[in-house]
DNA sequence: GAACAACCTGGAGCGCACTCCAGGTCAAGC
DNA sequence: GCTTGACCTGGAGTGCGCTCCAGGTTGTTC
């Protein structure tokens, strides 16, 4: 289709949960690339920008860096032979993640042994 | 035992992973209480220090705030009367890191799904 | 045409959890 | 008795990820 819909910042404030401040933030530190403009200057965003925005979010939850994710985003504007690099990067971010959820069901023992010793 | 064996803040830093400078933070702050020192004013560590550092820095991990930990704390330092609210704070905290769990989980199916597509 | 709202930019400020530093004490070894 | 090293204190500095601000433009509404 050519007619996208295009959301002004408030609306992709609303839609993704991030402040108009911090999406403007993370386009001036290239984690969102491509913003288009209405005439007047505002931003306007896509739906794949919608979509990007929770992408990021999710991946900046589990602790991946603002540079590490603006390497990935480099890495996506340079086309399809940094796939490989770009699978490497997601690979060894997810042996992070799951490390973390091990550190969390420790920390869920810790927990409930302490509960228990106060029962 | 009366003879507790007491560890200088170098072997502490050795045995916890936590830096000299950071255990005289957690102390300032009123996250470690009743350090005993040496006759030279040099703080000496217990075991149960060894031991309540690793429980602190455990719910450190899975994002308790330093101010959380010192109301715990302070909680320990009143006595008895304060269990009921000390378990009532765990239950707590322990329902946030399950929802952390959670949202990795979703991350890690997010990325699962982004591999898939790089495949 | 005045007021208002939504946006723009560059840059400053903030909160958290450390981390580092200057200047000093004290005990041990040479 | 001088150096060295481990420690002390109070306070300043740091890095990250936002968050806020001042001053300006543009478009709409009364």
């Amino acid at each position: 289709m050519v007619t996208e819909t295009k959301l002004s910042p408030a609306e992709m404030s609303e839609r993704t949960g991030v402040s108009i401040d911090t999406l403007r933030y993370y386009e001036r530190e290239g984690l969102v690339q491509n913003v288009t403009r209405a005439e007047n200057g505002h931003r306007r965003y896509s739906e794949n920008d919608v979509l990007w925005i929770g992408v990021l979010r999710c991946l900046r939850a589990t602790g991946m860096t603002m540079e590490q994710l603006r390497h990935y985003c480099e890495l996506g504007a340079q086309g399809v032979t940094t796939i490989p690099e770009r699978r490497q990067l997601l690979t060894d971010h997810r042996a992070v993640v799951e490390q973390q959820v091990a550190e969390l069901n420790e920390a869920l023992a810790l927990i409930d042994h302490k509960l228990e010793y106060y029962r």
